[in-house]
Formats: structure tokens, sequence, C-alpha cells
DNA sequence: ATGAAAAATCGTACAGCGTTTAATTTCAGT
DNA sequence: ACTGAAATTAAACGCTGTACGATTTTTCAT
């Protein structure tokens, strides 16, 4: 067979896409397969190896769409919001919608290993640094202090950074996650409750050893439950 | 062919299963196929298949060693541990070394979907909730204390408990992680610790709302770091 | 001791997988 | 109209896990 011309090159990846992502919305990934993705678009598998490059660059691209929109989302929670610890309330409890919402998809875009030594590109990890910059943002702008009563570096903000971010991801896998992963005597709002209002309590009271007291009074602490 | 008398059910089983850990010792688990141990054990895929029902039940029955390889050197870690804190810090860092150690088995033990609608066998989940117990264990012993003063719930430690795997597991998927969780500005160390320091810092004096002064004293507290 | 049943092992076949190759048809530019 | 490039596919390849049937060995009752 030859050119067909129904779809132009962006038309037909983007048709690509939005059939893997809708595959995904009902079924895990495991049951997804290169050669269903092309019957049900209507091309013949050979056509999106040649658009995508590999079935694994595809699933590459798919995992880029997923953690854009997850961005999105969380980007868009924490604008307008002035109260730090509510933004990253918020951020938390948007993670765990998504990975509620579309586990098999969350899932894939999070458990994704490269086949071989084949290293993922850099714009995929620099879209999960961007997920782990909404933290670190909310983070700064505690205004929390260290020890010293001096405020935190930034290299103590981009590790309590990562912490609330692997945090709220291993409760997701808890309350979302399949396998051999699953919660069901707590809830996920639980359990981030507890993380957050612990970890925060502590983190922006400077180490809690109470050389200073926090910038956030108490009462206003008790707003965020 | 026939019965070759090689090995009893259970040496082969065993000889099996220790292939598959010497395997996952070098390689990925997406590496590995029933076909490959076959032929490293000398018998016929079908061989296999007939010993552990399927492909997905020697996988089962690999991470099941997994996890017991796992309790044990975590029950070891805390066995004669006397502060409860110590006891936490402890298990987290067994959990690092060993995601460190061998990365490829704790992501199949972690990762591992059932292909179908295949429940996995409940001896499987409990040894997963062996792992939490030993958090629930050492949380009891802290002797928090609730915003009312009185001792925290069981409901409230088990939420804790869960808590605290999960920020574990987080952690080490960013420390260990292969795809597109690596994280190289922090080691993971210093992310447990600023997880643990902060979580029990908060969750230990009652919800940090000082009613109550925690009953480990401050200058206790400092040994831990 | 003998015959029958059960168990173990394997060769073969099957359907599905991702990928490669070669052929074919269409499009774009001259 | 002619030519070269681009798009699309069928077919084949080497994998994968699994089902089936045949074959040999062990086990056990008689």
């Amino acid at each position: 067979m030859a050119r067909r011309n129904d779809h132009s090159k962006d038309e037909l990846q983007r048709l690509t896409l939005k059939t893997v992502r809708e595959f995904l919305t009902l079924y895990p990934p495991q049951d997804m397969s290169l050669r269903k993705i092309a019957k049900l678009i209507g091309y013949a598998p050979a056509t999106i190896i040649n658009s995508f490059g590999s079935y694994a660059d595809l699933l590459i691209a798919a995992n880029a769409e997923t953690l854009d929109e997850l961005h999105t989302l969380s980007a868009m929670a924490v604008r307008d919001e002035t109260h730090p610890q509510q933004g990253l309330r918020k951020l938390a409890r948007v993670y765990l919608a998504y990975a509620r919402k579309y586990p098999h998809r969350w899932h894939l875009a999070f458990e994704h290993r490269i086949p071989d030594q084949k290293v993922l590109p850099e714009w995929q990890k620099s879209r999960v640094e961007r997920l782990y910059a909404l933290f670190t943002e909310q983070l700064s702008r505690t205004r929390a202090l260290s020890e010293a009563g001096k405020r935190k570096s930034l290299q103590e903000i981009h590790i309590a950074s990562r912490v609330l971010w692997a945090g709220v991801h291993g409760i997701c896998l808890l309350a979302a996650g399949g396998g051999v992963l699953q919660e069901k005597n707590a809830s996920g709002e639980q359990m981030l409750d507890m993380f957050l209002s612990n970890f925060l309590q502590s983190y922006t009271n400077s180490d809690g050893r109470s050389y200073t007291r926090a910038a956030v009074k108490p009462d206003k602490l008790s707003t965020l439950k």
C-alpha cells in the first residue's frame, strides 16, 4: 500500500496519542499493545513505528502528555493561592485525585522503565522536575526558618520538596495503587492529611526545637484542617 | 520425554527461584523470561509452568521471597532497639539499602501488576502487611499523645504507619528508582532524615499544638541526628 | 511380580508481541 | 509528464507465555 493522505503527520500522531489516552482510561498498560492501537486507528503497526520511532517512544510521548496534564492541573490549583501550606495541600489533593481518576495513565507515567540502557530524553526528565518545582515554589514561600533562625537554604528547600513529593506519591500508591499496594483501612485523604500536617508543622517551626516561633500562628494553622 | 528425577518437586522449585533471584540481581525484570529461566535451569519452559502454574505465579513466588528477605532484615534491625524513633530510622535505612542493593528485585516486588483481574493471593498481601506492622510496632512504642493528651488511637497509629511506610517507599523510589524518577541533587539519606525528623518531631509532640510536651526530651532527640 | 494409574517432562504448535525489510502507491517539484 | 521523495503496508523474523499430547518413569494395589 501507499500514501493515503487521510491524515498529516501531525494529525496521525495526535490521533495515535488520543487513542492511547482513551485506551488507558479504560484498560491497564499491560493490556495495551502496538497492534491493538494500530487496529484502533485503522493503520498498520509499522506506520506507528515509523511515526514515533518505536512502541517505547510512543509510550514516552503518552507519558509526556500525562505529566503535562498533571502539571497543568497542579499549577491551576495553586494559582491565586496565597497561603503556601494550603498550596501544598492542594497540590497533594490534585495528585491523589488524578491518580484515582486515571490510575493506568498515572502508573504508566511513573513506573515506566525504559527497555534497554536507552536513556529517556531530557525533555521528559524536565517535565518531572517541573512537578517538583511546584512543591519547591510553595515551600520557599513558607519562610520557614532553620536552626540558627535564618531562612532555610536552597538545598534544604530542594530536599524538602523532594520529600514532600515522595511522600505524596507513596501515599497515592497506597490509595490508588494496584498490585501489592492497597490500603483499605486508611483513606488517601487521611494519610495525606497526617503526612502534611505533621511534616509541615515541624518543618515550618524551624526544626522544631523552638529557637524561633513559626511565622504562622497556631490559629491560622488550625483553619487548614 | 519423561520423568527424569534429577530433582524433586521442591528441589526444582527452589532451583527455579534461586535462578530467578540470581538473574534479577544482575538484570531487570523486563529482560527476564520464562524461556530464559528454563534454559538456565536446564528444563523445558512447560516444566516451570507445570511447577508454578504460570510465569506470573513464578514472579509472585519470587516476590514473596523478596518480601520475606526484606522483612527479615528489617526485623533484625529493630530487634533489641529500645528507642522507637531510632527503630523507625533503622527500618527506613534498611529499606533504602535493600532498594539500592537489589533494585530489580525490589522494583518487581512492589511494582508488579497482576496480569488480568486475577487477584494475588492472600499470603502475599499479608507479607506486605507484615512490613507495615514493623512500623506500627515502633510507632505504638513512642507513646505519642493526641490532641486531648490521651494516647493516640489505634486508627491514628495505623494511618501513621502507612504514612511512614509510604514516605520511605517514595524516597527510595527517588533514590534508587530507575525510569523517570531519579534524584541526584539530594541523597536518599538526606531525604529520609528530613522526612523522619520532621514527621516524628511533630507526631510525637502530640499534634504539635503543644497541649502536652513530648515524652522525649529535646537532648534525647538531638542524639538521633 | 504384574498391570494400571499417576506423575513428570518435553516437543510441538499457537497466538500474540515489537520490529525490520521490501514493495507499492501517491505526492510534490520541476 | 517525469522523477525523487515520502507514506503506507504485507510479510517475515525472532521473541514471548501457554496448551496439548505423547512418552517415559515412578508408584501402588493386587
